[in-house]
DNA sequence: CACATAGCCGACTTATTAAGTAGGAAATAG
DNA sequence: CTATTTCCTACTTAATAAGTCGGCTATGTG
């Protein structure tokens, strides 16, 4: 599970997005309570407003919220937006006897995304996940 | 688990010398067996030697073989050779309202450990593994 | 001993990705 | 109108990954 600053930065953004009362919360806030580089959190906050995970409003007053409920939204969702699809090792299959090393791989990834698709940004914000 | 070529490389060097007869294996017969560039090949298996994981003979009839029984052997102990110490997001802690996410990469962190430091060779080679 | 085989070793190149920056345009509340 | 705050493209810089290169050293065979 190798995760990026920006997957981690966007996790921390949309995690102080669940926890914040109704309403729009500014880049800026959020920046400054995770700290993280104003520029760059405005680059991954575009990234997440476009995958239609969160709204924004401009102007004195303006913001950021989320687009759904924070029961209804894993971290699975967050970092799919950011990373992608996920490429595990299957260029061209395994030779021989390492055949069953895929195997290996596969185990671990399913386990990987089911818990991230089960953890939802309520249980994170209520300290409440079935880690 | 993102699983670079190096690794996946060393992990199926290592699967064909727990696979092969006693004796030394020539790096050549592992590069055309797995498909792996020759002279990187040669650069991972210099890196499991020094790290004491496989032995070696150099001239005619010479190669590599393991250093243990296969049934000794982990991938873990591979892994943690060629990638060093896995880093995991942990800089700086996670501010606020964020400090769950961190629970959550532990988890995954020590599940994923488990089962890498679980499964052989011997297993890999054999097709049985508990995953 | 000579020669072929095979490992030993450090340095180098090249491509991709990560992380963050820069500069300004556009919208909105007061 | 003005201050605030988001929107958007493009750029820079550093690190890592993947693999290459050239040549040296050891070893078994004849």
């Amino acid at each position: 599970m190798r995760i990026s600053a920006r997957t981690d930065y966007a996790l921390r953004a949309v995690t102080e997005l669940a926890a914040a009362p109704p309403g729009p919360v500014p880049a800026d806030r959020i920046a400054s309570a995770q700290n993280i580089p104003r520029r760059f959190l405005d680059n991954i906050l575009l990234q997440l407003r476009r995958a239609g995970l969160i709204h924004s409003l401009r102007g004195p007053e303006g913001g950021y919220w989320l687009a759904r409920p924070a029961e209804d939204l894993t971290l699975a969702d967050v970092i799919t937006v950011i990373e992608g699809k996920p490429e595990y090792p299957e260029h061209g299959g395994y030779p021989g006897v390492a055949g069953p090393l895929a195997e290996v791989w596969t185990a671990l990834r399913e386990h990987e995304e089911r818990l991230l698709t089960e953890v939802t940004f309520a249980q994170i914000v209520s300290s409440r996940f079935s880690a």
